[in-house]
DNA sequence: TCCCCACATGAATCATATTCATTGAATTAT
DNA sequence: ATAATTCAATGAATATGATTCATGTGGGGA
């Protein structure tokens, strides 16, 4: 009745990777002819075949395109619940794998996963930052076990809850003129270059709140990886861009540089811890969310005016 | 290295659906014995037990359980391969596993899957309607392959198109006063008892979008689970509902029923057809949207006033 | 054209999954 | 209480089938 077993997903997972059947048999520490025989044996029981035999190199079928992506899927789930497994076995509660949505979260995430290590010494973090299909999707594939994202989804099957509160404000740096002003207006960036995240526009809150809503394009929009080089260049006058003010305040020994409001009210962001409501209840996940609450307050909250 | 197959999680899902071992061995084609000695490597080799032994009833140790839902998330996954291996050795190119997350919508969807089966002979089409984590999750989990939804979620991993427009309106019997008004205001419908489907209010577009936003809660609220019956509960005047104006004015021959707008500019609602960003390019999915698509005519539009 | 490499194949072998036979323990009936 | 019954565990025997070894075939590069 059951014909697909988890060798047959790893032998065309590995051939893929290898390119041969040589090489994958090798990697699996099998010989040649016993993958090959196992294949042989599939290829009948499914009755199609998984390579177009052009020669000496190989194709996957529809059928092996199929098969793949199965064993793309289900093999990393199937090796994550042997691992989950070997840490109940030591007592372990097992590893807490957490996605980033967020670029300057880091900081923010670092000081909560310190103590929480302390508190939970049986419990591992892993932090992630990329996703074939997002973080939504992260969580729903069982990639990682909990998201940070501005972006929360209230939808059956997860549960957001947030966790702080910040305000986005401008950067710039010590010669700019707009140092000294009490907040900006979007205009006044028609002629500045924009330093962000490379991400599209739309997930950019300095566009979405900020920008396109006053129908404004700043002169020129600069892609960068990492916070620090972001900062830097903002402190030599190469562009301005728009972080949490926290973050600005927090690196403004490090580097020369300056906060400034985004219009008169300020752009007001909120972080979000989400889950798969399946795992509300575990214990270790509870305390995470609870330990990342209360941390509210370390940050300045963006007052009213 | 490889130690978790499927025949453990098989048996792990069969133990806790029969109750006792013997039972699932039964239901497994397997002997007692050999599961026992199944189970007992695999506690040997992961370490761990997997069932607490009480006695002669057996409860699933923190291992067992998760286990448990690993087995649950996985073996319909690697059962559905095989169906869709199997369909492809006969030559079927698959089959389109359709979620529904608008029940009115049914009727619609019988509309453009009748001409389809004709189109595409070698495509199955399977429909369901109840979802764990919703009809995203079940996206996601690979239980359907496309999504019916007035809600779409534009996110990466996930493609969404809009398939066809409608408006909503309120649905009366012969004897009722608003029968005849040109449009109801909320204030009217205060004393009324509202039918709906059994979901959340706030999944209910008569909340969401015309008595919550002007503070009104009808008298009595009636869930029932069936359009006819819905309907037939309407045409005996025992409270009104909201549905699709098409589908009033489809069942007016069969129910004695009246359509009434909402609100001076009405209602107006959007259908969605999600899918997996992985699946857009496959043809016969294509066509089905593109089928659905073309479809928007033969229903009557909101028209601005 | 020759050689090498990659895959296929059949028979032999080996591993291990399954069964059979039996025991012990827990539950139910008498 | 005690017997009968059900269920799970265990060890030895067996059978299944996965893996290896030895060999053959064919394509592509020198």
């Amino acid at each position: 009745m059951a014909i697909l077993e988890r060798i047959h997903l790893a032998i065309i997972r590995e051939v893929e990777a290898q390119g041969s059947l040589t090489a994958a048999a090798k990697q699996l520490n099998l010989t040649q002819s016993a993958l090959s025989h196992a294949i042989t044996k599939l290829e009948s029981q499914i009755g199609v075949d998984i390579w177009r035999r052009e020669g000496r190199s190989l194709k996957p079928t529809q059928a092996g395109e199929f098969l793949l992506s199965i064993a793309n899927r289900l093999l990393p789930q199937l090796t994550h619940a042997e691992e989950r497994l070997r840490q109940f076995a030591q007592g372990e509660r097992g590893t807490l794998r957490i996605g980033m949505e967020c670029h300057p979260c880091y900081q923010w995430l670092l000081k909560i996963v310190a103590p929480y290590l302390d508190l939970w010494p049986k419990v591992d973090v892993d932090v992630r930052q990329k996703f074939q299909f997002g973080g939504i999707g992260a969580l729903f594939g069982y990639e990682i076990d909990m998201l940070v994202t501005p972006d929360p989804l209230f939808k059956p099957g997860l549960h957001f809850t947030p966790v702080f509160d910040y305000e986005q404000v401008l950067v710039v740096g010590p010669d700019h003129p707009l140092r000294d002003v009490q907040f900006v207006a979007p205009h006044q960036l028609a002629e500045e270059t924009l330093i962000t995240y490379p991400v599209p526009a739309d997930r950019l809150d300095i566009y979405t709140q900020f920008l396109t809503p006053a129908g404004i394009s700043p002169r020129r929009h600069q892609p960068i990886e990492t916070t620090d080089i972001m900062l830097l260049m903002v402190a030599h006058g190469r562009g301005v861009a728009a972080l949490p003010r926290w973050l600005v305040e927090e690196s403004a020994g490090t580097f020369n540089i300056h906060p400034v409001r985004l219009g008169q009210d300020g752009v007001a962001k909120q972080i979000f811890l989400g889950l798969r409501e399946a795992d509300a209840e575990i214990d270790y996940i509870r305390a995470f969310i609870k330990l990342a609450s209360t941390s509210k307050d370390p940050y300045r909250i963006l007052e009213k005016i």
